[in-house]
DNA sequence: ACATGATAGTTGACAACATCAACCACTATG
DNA sequence: CATAGTGGTTGATGTTGTCAACTATCATGT
């Protein structure tokens, strides 16, 4: 059983791989590093999103967040509001030229990707795409343990 | 469809943040970054590995492969030889001490990874390996073409 | 045999990036 | 209103990967 579960992690880690920081041979996304583009999708799906949230969502120290937005705002895909409310932290938001860039990197991934599963019978997809739903909730239900324990 | 797709890539993107060198709070493998442990590995599974190899496994230059081997080297995980067939190519190999690593790296994941498993059916996993597989299978056959390339 | 070109690997200079710690600005509490 | 707490920024720093130039070895043709 064990080398069962460690075949997964192997192959969850060639996943990884591939499709993470080093499975790109040039440019990630447009102008925009792997990183950054995480951060801009994960500032694109909320309202108001703080600086130290976006650190937390992305494992990166506050320090760490700061100077990632400051990337995307150089690049003019994000922007920094003061909170109305607490005058101390950041509303970082999406630029229109950031909600594009998002779409445009997103259509060539689906392209990329739907050449790569073509040939396979659509309920094979289905079941990948169930396969893959699972860990992400596993992994979801593990990061909010993880944040209890803080 | 291409709806399917993309949330498709979305998922994997999430998988690959997670199970890939953001995904952890802090040394990920004993005294290993991710990107040496999975040299060690790749090592690990050849019979004379030179540098450049290890470099397209990877997708590192030539110099970032040779700095890879250097700390594994420093750290004592692997060796370098000179290849009896062509003195120009160097024969990485693990040493005791990597395959020690990477068998404890290994036995923690596995642990974690069980731990966060627990709890579905034994066919659920078993459907999520096969998943996994199949995605292995077109990334491979996926960078065999990219290669016929060249 | 030897000149020429190709290939494997190394190295110095450099740039990108994330962290730490110190700091500033604002808020909350007594 | 003093004090402590919190969000964010910044200068200094260390790690890491790339580029281009270099050395050493091999392969080829004459």
């Amino acid at each position: 059983m064990g080398k069962n579960i460690s075949d997964i992690y192997n192959m969850l880690q060639e996943i990884a791989w591939h499709f993470g920081n080093h499975g790109f041979d040039e440019e990630c996304c447009e102008d925009l590093s792997l990183v950054e583009f995480m951060a801009l999708k994960k500032v694109c799906d909320n309202k108001c999103f703080s600086i130290q949230e976006i650190g937390n969502a992305l494992n990166f120290t506050k320090s760490g967040a700061t100077r990632i937005i400051d990337r995307l705002e150089n690049k003019g895909y994000a922007i920094r509001e003061r909170s109305p409310v607490d005058g101390r932290v950041c509303c970082v938001a999406v630029t229109a030229e950031g909600k594009l860039v998002i779409s445009k990197v997103t259509e060539q991934y689906t392209v990329y990707l739907e050449d790569m599963l073509k040939g396979l019978e659509p309920q094979k997809i289905e079941s990948i795409k169930d396969a893959l739903k699972t860990m992400i909730e596993l992994i979801q239900r593990q990061e909010s343990i993880q944040s209890d324990d803080e």
